[in-house]
DNA sequence: ATGTGTCACGCAATCGTTTGCGAAAATTCC
DNA sequence: GGAATTTTCGCAAACGATTGCGTGACACAT
């Protein structure tokens, strides 16, 4: 049945040597003030007992626990699962569990699981569902707990954060519509309480002014939630406006997605008639007509960024050495939902 | 800075009693062996200094960690999110944590990471990417680890599994199929070394029987893998086959996708020239044209099934009182990638 | 032979809880 | 009011690892 576990004390007992010798033996860093076949006649009791070290007793006496804790809005959102791969695929090897919480971007849920993550003992926090202000996590942070935040970053803290160039993205995406023909463009901008919603609304409006594009705010129009559903409303609402435009740039796919939606519904052909563009590629994208034009981030990069960086944190790197921002490169993909402008 | 965590002791100097009663006062079952009054004022002391339990001393203590491994091949293949959802969404009110691990279908990880579970000591496992036969969670299992497998089964075990009803799914779909006048039926199956992959074929077998519909087993064309490259490949293979058919039933929605992909690329229009059918309704499907007709499975549902199943093995459930098998019902969506047979 | 230094290992405390046991205190019973 | 019983709490030993410190052994130089 179940067989009790063999523990250092047990090694210790067949090999006639003291329980501190034996854990001494087995560290790969200590192992060298062993005499050689001391540690390797440890070693291979260890082997035939079929050791196995307590992590949690480890633990408890090191303060560390090998863990992180990966915050993150909502894993069944597919921009998601890539970004935990990167994670995963720097972490893991070095022996690092990750903790994975969905905060449903519900502010008093997120607070309680960073209460959760820090009873568990996590040795740092990769926080990719922040709001622009964020005390629970932001204290955290200022207590000593190592937390990198990753797509978005919360003002005015020492947070590091792992962002993707939306504004190089934004622009070039701008160029793209610009360079068709077109110039009543609509924006269908994110939710303004997350930070990526935000920077690509100042991006967009950068980019229109540096490109000599003219900026128009009536031509602007909010989500509330970064789905297919607010998107399809807000086309609804410019519609509604009776305002003219040819090209809807959107903040993200979802947006896009649900605005093509709603602009076939109204009989509106994209993109003969409008051009509708997103934000990050997702996957999927391709099989879903029109193939939707975008923005690609990367994903897993930006998940094994995040991964370094908080690991420098973790060990102890002064501050000053690691970096406060990194700033991921884009590129715009061109495919089939935008097309020239018609006049 | 590093603000020195408050701990029982601190809270037992403060209100002047031992540690032990302290630990009593605080934990909700124990707490009735206390003196209402002092157990109030330990409370309070507690709330006052902000006292958060450390569960790796607990851990250490008890032998539970409160948390479980999930193992699933690949969090980026849409349909485990929402199995995750499902698990945590039981799992963490009860103060259970989740640690995710990909195997990636690779039997030397998979086997690795079981180690790696057992090592951070999880309280249970649910394993949702295991082998028809599987010797190391098997393994885990009859040493007295709580286990359940997901989606598949492993043979020849005492390991509880939660599955979808594959049989009527696929024998729903037959008929479906049938009432719209197909006779010369394909079939892409899954990989056979993966319990999914074998009762479908065994599902379309006996459906096919069952309904009296002639089983060709010149139809029927294995994948190696679940996904679209090989679903294409495969319909490739039926097609050079030179044999006649006018429909597809694929054993999951990404062969689906690869099929109808590799059809349109020889001018084969689904559903008109040949109908196609998937299995598992993953996210997105309405987005895809054409819209494809598919057996829903109630992923949010088997994760919380999974997880109370695993619970009441952790609670140590007498094995008679938990059950060994749980087959959730499935329904058949019908969409536009299936329609009247050509003749 | 003594002193100095290094090396290899043992000793014991420690991390923060939980919990069986026992003793003191409080209560009940006759 | 004393015995019997129950309640309430303290004591101390775990859980399994890590690690600062100390000590004996041995080598080497003097």
């Amino acid at each position: 049945m179940r067989q009790k576990r063999i523990t250092l004390k047990d090694i210790a007992r067949e090999t006639g040597v003291h329980v501190s010798t034996v854990s001494r033996a087995l560290d790969p860093v200590e192992r060298k003030s062993i005499t050689e076949e001391v540690a390797s006649r440890i070693q291979a009791a260890a082997d035939a007992l079929g050791y196995r070290p307590n992590r949690i007793a480890a633990g408890l006496r090191t303060n560390r626990t090998m863990t992180v804790g990966v915050m993150i809005p909502d894993i069944t959102n597919v921009i998601f699962p890539p970004i935990l791969r990167g994670i995963e695929s720097v972490l893991e090897p070095l022996g690092y569990a990750s903790i994975i919480v969905n905060t449903d971007s519900e502010r008093d849920r997120e607070s309680r699981l960073v209460d959760v993550l820090r009873d568990r003992g996590v040795d740092g926090i990769i926080h990719a569902a922040v709001l622009r202000s964020d005390p629970t996590i932001a204290r955290a942070a200022s207590e000593g707990l190592p937390v990198v935040t990753l797509n978005r970053m919360v003002e005015n803290s020492q947070i590091p954060y792992i962002i993707n160039d939306e504004d190089a993205g934004i622009c070039e995406m701008l160029g793209h519509l610009r360079d068709l023909g077109h110039r009543d463009i609509a924006h269908v901008a994110g939710p303004q309480d997350l930070s990526t919603g935000q920077l690509r609304l100042a991006a967009f409006r950068n980019a229109a002014k540096r490109l000599s594009v003219e900026f128009r705010p009536e031509l602007v129009v909010t989500a509330r939630r970064f789905d297919e559903k607010d998107g399809a409303r807000c086309v609804q609402d410019l519609l509604a406006s009776g305002r003219k435009f040819t090209a809807i740039l959107c903040a993200n796919d979802r947006l896009a997605l649900g605005a093509i939606d709603e602009l076939r519904e109204r009989g509106i052909d994209c993109p003969r008639q409008v051009s509708v563009t997103g934000f990050n590629d997702m996957p999927f994208l391709e099989l879903i007509r029109p193939r939707l034009t975008t923005v690609r981030i990367q994903s897993h990069v930006a998940g094994c960024t995040a991964a370094t960086v908080l690991l420098q944190l973790m060990n102890g790197e002064s501050a000053e050495n690691v970096p406060m921002e990194t700033i991921l490169p884009v590129e715009i993909i061109v495919r089939e939902s935008t097309a020239q402008a018609a006049h």
